[in-house]
RNA sequence: CGGGGCGUGGCUCAGUCUGGUAGAGCGCCAGCUUUGGGAGCUGGAUGUCGUGGGUUCAAAUCCCACCGCCCCGACCA
C-alpha cells in the first residue's frame, strides 16, 4: 500500500480532546476519528490494526474449542425483563422502539440471547459441553466516556459463554478460557495480569479480571509483593490485624470545630493525623439509614458495606436524611449518641482518644472511646479499601502493594443465574432435568488495541508488536526527486508483496525527516530506508522500531531477512519469551 | 446527574477582562530552490467566532437560554 493512496492523517500536534498517550497516539497516528461523545471512526489503518487482534482472539478461541455464533446487537426488551435485567441494567441500556413500539434494547452484553438460545437447542447431557462466542459491536449509555477508545458507548466486544453439565465441567471451561485469554493478551504483546475480581451486574461466583499495567488505568489493582495474591481494589480482601491504640482515659469533649467538615478540615483544625479521625458516613441500606465508620485515612469500599449489611442496594444518605438521623448539617456526623444501626470497619476496634464528629453544627469531639462512648451496637467487618503496606490477607510475609490497570478481560463463573431464569436445562443420564451451569467470559477488543498503544509507546509515537501492527513494515524512499532511489523502493515493495509481506510504503514526496517522524508516530515494526547513501555501498537499512537496532542488508536479501525477522518475533510473542 | 473547564479556518492557540477592520504558527493549493531526522522564498485558498435571543450606533468580546466537547466522581470490556 502507498501512503500517497491511503488516508493516514497524521497530526503534528496533540488534539485538545485526548488526555492520555495512547488516546492521543491513535488520533495523532491517522488511526481514528471521533465522530461524537464515545463514538469513533476507524480509519484504514486503525482498522487494520483492530481486525489482527480480532483474528488473534478467534484463533484462541477456536483453538480453546469455542463456537462461533453471531446475535442481534437489537433485542427484544421483553427478553431481558424475564432475568430482572431491564430494571437493574436499565442505566446503562439505550431503549428503542420499532414502529409498533415494541420495546427493544441495544444489547450491552449477550447473556440473555445467548441463554435463551441454549435454552432451546441443547436438551441432552450428550450436547454439553459447548462454549459459543461472538466478535460484535456492544452498546452501553456510559455514565461518561473517556479517553477514546477505552469506555466508548459503542465498542467491540468478544463475549463468549460456556454451559456445562455441572460445576465441575463448568470449571473445566473457565479455565480454558482464561488459559486462552493469557495466550491472547501476550500475543498482542501485552503484560496483562488476572486479579481476581467483583462480579457486579454480572452476577455469578467468582471471576477474575485481566489488567493491563499503565498508570492511566481507571482500575486499582492491589498484589502482595511476596506471594500470587491481587486482586482489584475493589475486591481486595485484607488480614485483620489488631490496632495498638494509645492510653487515653481522658473523658471525651467537645470541641468547636467552626466550618471544619472534611477530614482535612478537621485534621488540621484539631491537629490530629487523619488516622486518628473516625470518618462517619451515613447510608441508605435499602433505604434504611445507617453509620458506617472507617479510618479517618481510608477510603469505604461500597460493595463491602453493602456485603456486610446483606443489602441489596446501598448509596450515600441525602443531605436531609443525614440532618434528621444525626440532628446536624452535613460534616459533623459522629458515631456518640447516634440512633440508627453501626457498622464499623473493624481497624477501628479498640479505638479510643480519637475525633469525630459531635452530631452538632459546627463541632467534634475528642478523646472518644469507641466501646465507653458509643451506646448503640456496634457491628464490626472489613469496610476499608486495603492499600499498599497493608499485610497480605493470604500469606504471612508479603505486604500489599497498589498499582492501576486498565481491565481488557474478565472471566466470570456464572452458575445458574440466567439458565434458571430463562430454563436452560439438560436431561442427565439417568433421565433428571438439570440446570446448566453457565460461564461468561468478556475481552474488550478496542479496549485492547488501545490499551496495547498505552503499553507500547515512546516519547516519538507507537511501538507496535508485529502481531497487530497495521503493516508489519514500512518502506520509506528518502528521497522521491532521486529515480535510482525511487526504482529501487519500488522493486522493495514488489520483492515483499511477492514475499507476501504486507507493507506500507511512504512514496509521499517530502523530506526525509517528515517521513521518519512519521514513521516513528505510526511505529510500524521494521522500517526499511532507501536512500541512494547506503544505496551507494549496496545495501538498504532496516531499523527496529522497539529498539532502534539498524540491520544493513543488499537490497536482493530484503525480503528474505524481513520474512525471517517477523516468524521469529511472532513466536517469541507466542512462546511468551 | 453533581462539580470544574472549554467552544475563534483542518490542527494548536492569541484576541474576550476594557465592545469599534478577525489574527498567528502548523497544515492545505501553485511556483522556484532544497532533499538521510518535521527546509527556504514567493503567491494563494479556507471563518454563520458552537446555536438562538437580548443590550448597543456597533458584539468573537457584555447579558440570558440552549447545544456540544473535555476533565473530576457514582458504572464497566
Amino acid at each position: 500500500m502507498r501512503w500517497s493512496r491511503q488516508l493516514l492523517p497524521t497530526l503534528r500536534e496533540v488534539p485538545l480532546e485526548a488526555e492520555i498517550p495512547s488516546h492521543q497516539l491513535l488520533l495523532r497516528a491517522g488511526l481514528i476519528r471521533r465522530l461524537g461523545a464515545g463514538l469513533y471512526t476507524f480509519l484504514p489503518a486503525g482498522l487494520r490494526a483492530l481486525r489482527k487482534v480480532e483474528r488473534i482472539v478467534r484463533e484462541e478461541m477456536d483453538r480453546a474449542g469455542a463456537l462461533e455464533v453471531l446475535m442481534p446487537a437489537l433485542q427484544p426488551a421483553e427478553l431481558w425483563e424475564r432475568t430482572g435485567r431491564l430494571e437493574t441494567m436499565k442505566d446503562v441500556m439505550f431503549h428503542i422502539g420499532d414502529r409498533q413500539e415494541r420495546g427493544l434494547v441495544l444489547g450491552p452484553t449477550h447473556e440473555e440471547v445467548i441463554t435463551d438460545l441454549a435454552a432451546r437447542e441443547i436438551n441432552s447431557w450428550r450436547q454439553l459441553p459447548r462454549t459459543f462466542y461472538q466478535i460484535q459491536t456492544k452498546f452501553r449509555d456510559e455514565i461518561r466516556p473517556r479517553f477514546g477508545l477505552m469506555r466508548a458507548k459503542e465498542f467491540i466486544m468478544k463475549d463468549a459463554y460456556s454451559f456445562d453439565a455441572d460445576t465441575e465441567g463448568a470449571l473445566r471451561s473457565y479455565r480454558a478460557m482464561y488459559e486462552a485469554y493469557e495466550r491472547i493478551f501476550r500475543r498482542c504483546g501485552l503484560r496483562a495480569k488476572a486479579v481476581e475480581a467483583d462480579t457486579g451486574a454480572m452476577g455469578g461466583k467468582s471471576s477474575h479480571e485481566f489488567m493491563v499495567l499503565a498508570e492511566s488505568g481507571e482500575d486499582g489493582v492491589i498484589e502482595c509483593d511476596h506471594c500470587s495474591y491481587a486482586a482489584n481494589r475493589e475486591r481486595a480482601e485484607a488480614r485483620e490485624v489488631a490496632a495498638a491504640w494509645p492510653e487515653d482515659a481522658a473523658p471525651m469533649e467537645i470541641v468547636p470545630t467552626p466550618g471544619a467538615r472534611t477530614i482535612e478540615e478537621v485534621s488540621k483544625f484539631l491537629d490530629a493525623p487523619p488516622a486518628r479521625l473516625v470518618k462517619t458516613l451515613i447510608y441508605l441500606a435499602d433505604e434504611r439509614p445507617i453509620a458506617a465508620l472507617v479510618p479517618g485515612d481510608r477510603g469505604l469500599n461500597e460493595i463491602k458495606l453493602r456485603q456486610a449489611l446483606g443489602a441489596a442496594v446501598v448509596r450515600l444518605a441525602d443531605d436531609a436524611t443525614i440532618e434528621r438521623v444525626t440532628g446536624a448539617p452535613v460534616g459533623f456526623a459522629g458515631p456518640a449518641g447516634l440512633q440508627i444501626p453501626i457498622v464499623a470497619d473493624w481497624r477501628l476496634r479498640g479505638a479510643r482518644g480519637v475525633v469525630s464528629g459531635a452530631n452538632r453544627a459546627d463541632a467534634h469531639v475528642r478523646h472518644l472511646d469507641l466501646a465507653r462512648d458509643v451506646s448503640a451496637d456496634i457491628s464490626w467487618a472489613d469496610l476499608a479499601f486495603p492499600r499498599a503496606g497493608d499485610p497480605c490477607p493470604r500469606c504471612a510475609e508479603g505486604t500489599l502493594r497498589e498499582l492501576r490497570g486498565i481491565e481488557v478481560g474478565h472471566v466470570f463463573l456464572l452458575g445458574t443465574k440466567y439458565s434458571e431464569a430463562l430454563h436452560a436445562e439438560y436431561l442427565d443420564e439417568a433421565g433428571a432435568r438439570k440446570t446448566i451451569i453457565m460461564g461468561c467470559y468478556g475481552i474488550g477488543v478496542t479496549r485492547t488495541l488501545q490499551a496495547v498503544i498505552e503499553q507500547r509507546h515512546d516519547a516519538n509515537g507507537i511501538v507496535w508488536p508485529v502481531t497487530i501492527a497495521p503493516y508489519p513494515v514500512e518502506i520509506l524512499a528518502l528521497n522521491m526527486q532521486s529515480p535510482s532511489c525511487v526504482a529501487a523502493a519500488e522493486a522493495a515493495e514488489t520483492a515483499l508483496a511477492a514475499a507476501g509481506i504486507e507493507a506500507l510504503y511512504d512514496d509521499r514526496d517530502a523530506r526525509a525527516g517528515v517521513k521518519f517522524n512519521d514513521a516513528d508516530l505510526l511505529g510500524l515494526p521494521y522500517r526499511v530506508s532507501i536512500g541512494d547513501r547506503s544505496l551507494g555501498r549496496g545495501v538498504v537499512e532496516i531499523k527496529r522500531r522497539a529498539d532502534g537496532r539498524v540491520t544493513e542488508v543488499p537490497p536482493s536479501e530484503l525480503a528474505a531477512t524481513l520474512a525471517t525477522m517477523i516468524r521469529e518475533e511472532e513466536a517469541r510473542l507466542s512462546d511468551g519469551a
